[in-house]
DNA sequence: CGTGGAGTTGAATACGATCAACACCGGTGG
DNA sequence: CCACCGGTGTTGATCGTATTCAACTCCACG
């Protein structure tokens, strides 16, 4: 089950077997069943989780106890309350097993340690920080400017495998819709697909 | 006007005067009137902006060219592409001065060689990374999960000065409404005062 | 089989957006 | 100094769109 973490890692940066087995050293393999929660809100996160199979969800619950979902990760996808591990704040979000899933879950030290195993290790960490940022800034601006179709089209666009392998409904959770707005959504996106045929 | 910025990292970190002046020599002060553009969408953003005087925004254009608003900087903020500033990547949003603003503009490699000049600054940029992390965050969950009214109740609690001094319909564009329907929030949130009165 | 959850569809509803009118300044120029 | 103007905020009326509620189908799974 490492191996696929190492798989990634050798995909990302330079490294040596020896190396490989000392950051194995850091990890820790871990199951979940669909359902089980990893991290509530308002816990301390004190690991990330790296998806080697199935896939995870991070989510907040609204006033009325709707979730709202903020992060898939399915395999090779990184998920945790990055802030929250960084300074020990209480979470902000629940992280779930939405499949069975197989997981490594790396403590909050990981990313500084890397370094000191594999030199040049920091470009990684900075990457993994970068591309969540973005992720999350580029969600913010859908969701001020961007309709719920549009979203939605950005959404398959950018995670096609995602589209197929999710249940609608938390899809609608993650664009901010219901799940009857995106069935709609997808009817007259395949009409329009239709007219141009 | 770098006496101001002096003073704010003064209350961040140690630093001596004979610090100051080497940190100065990397700062340009600059001036802008209101409604000048700082920042265009797909430029290369090569500095971050520290606001000593007036105010400045980032936004975003929607395919009608509708502006939506990204953050406010008022004194003693600062405001940039962070990731385009990193990256080199193009940057995803406008920055302009929504009032006659001073401000000090500091290059890319600022925040790196600040802890050349001041051992320990780190624990600053990784402050202020942080709390960008935590803004953006808070502002997608808040989208999210929020109805219009919660989330200007959170923003004049959070930013109560802001709240007075920055226009309504701008208010309205941050929080993703239209400036009519912040009005009417506004006026049942007074209602309610009047109530409990 | 039978049950329950997911997805679709329709109808009614509610809510925010839009459009329009107006009051209220703050600044400018006569 | 006052008249005027443009922009801002408020309010009302209308409109459009997403949500809600309900019914039904279809699988997947026990």
């Amino acid at each position: 089950m490492f191996e696929i973490l190492a798989e990634y890692l050798r995909s990302k940066i330079e490294v040596s077997d020896a190396q490989l087995q000392e950051i194995e050293k850091l990890c820790t393999s871990k199951v979940a069943k669909r359902g089980e929660i990893l991290l509530k809100v308002n816990e301390i996160c004190d690991s990330a989780f790296f998806v080697t199979k199935g896939c995870l969800r991070s989510f907040v619950l609204d006033k009325k106890n709707k979730p709202h979902i903020i992060q898939f990760a399915p395999e090779n996808w990184w998920i945790t309350d990055r802030i929250s591990l960084m300074t020990r704040e209480p979470a902000m979000f629940y992280i779930e097993a939405i499949e069975d899933t197989e997981y490594i879950a790396v403590p909050e030290h990981f990313f500084d340690e890397l370094p000191s195993i594999v030199p040049g290790a920091e470009r990684l960490t900075r990457e993994l920080l970068l591309d969540l940022f973005r992720s999350i800034r580029k969600r913010l601006i859908s969701l001020l400017s961007a309709t719920g179709e549009d979203r939605y089209l950005d959404f398959i666009q950018s995670y096609p495998s995602l589209a197929l392998r999710i249940p609608q409904k938390m899809i609608a959770s993650y664009l901010g819709i219901t799940p009857e707005s995106l069935s709609r959504i997808r009817k007259t996106i395949s009409s329009h697909a239709v007219e141009r045929h």
